[in-house]
DNA sequence: ATGAAAATGAAAATCATTTTCATTTTATGG
DNA sequence: CCATAAAATGAAAATGATTTTCATTTTCAT
């Protein structure tokens, strides 16, 4: 009984895709863009089609499950909001990228939105550059 | 003579294309994406092509005169390196931006660019939220 | 079981961006 | 000034991610 009001609950807000979704951004523990996600569900012998993972993942988005971020050629790649939150260090030239702690970047963005009365901010923060080797 | 040399010194760089949207940058002064640019420079009465647009933007992106962002949509956005170099406090529900201060951010690329051996480090940083009349 | 609502996916549509290629403009040496 | 090779241009086609459409399938409460 109560794990039907419970299911019945989160299937206002999820759906079996939705669920897939979830569970390959767990397994591959990073970004990846719908087109990837794609192509590992389709490899794992999932038969998804790319509309549905869009789908999942924009309701995903709407829902505050996953965090929406672009990489630099504009393509939209999808995390797990759980992700211990951190930003990127990411080379011009080689492409390697580091991850780095950005707790004086929590602050700034904390005291602007305060300052400025905005609230439930997010953030965005990646540093490029050439690394050492190139 | 001077003048002849110094031309052809910088027509190495930069041709009439790159310098009109230089002037439209300008002009407009802040950011703005190529069909926005086409757009304007059509207004003006200036033929110019869309192909034309967007290889002008590309190379002075690669010659570091003009910085390139993505909109919130993937779309990309281009501003005159020149701008004082300001960051974003956007409202996700009305689209209201609020041009902010970053200093704590300088720093902390630097540091952390140090800390990692990258040189000719960039950054991007923008924060979204809900601003208060929403 | 049955009908309504939600989910699905194939194919078409969109839209920014890039590529192709034929034409035009520009610069340079004679 | 002229010929010509190189650079620039733009129309149209190609690309690639994302969205929309729409007919079909699945789910679920009755």
């Amino acid at each position: 009984m109560w794990v039907k009001l419970i299911m019945s609950i989160l299937n206002t807000i999820m759906n079996k895709s939705d669920i897939k979704l979830i569970a390959v951004l767990e397994r591959t523990g990073g970004f990846a863009s719908a087109q990837e996600l794609h192509q590992i569900l389709r490899r794992e012998g999932d038969g998804i089609g790319l509309t549905t993972v869009y789908r999942a993942l924009q309701s995903l988005v709407d829902d505050k499950i996953v965090d929406l971020l672009r990489r630099e050629d504009g393509e939209a790649i999808y995390r797990l909001c759980g992700d211990a939150h951190h930003h990127h260090l990411v080379c011009k030239s080689c492409g390697e990228t580091v991850e780095i702690e950005g707790g004086a970047i929590e602050k700034w963005a904390k005291s602007m939105a305060d300052e400025h009365g905005f609230r439930d901010v997010g953030h965005t923060a990646e540093i490029f550059g050439i690394c050492s080797k190139c």
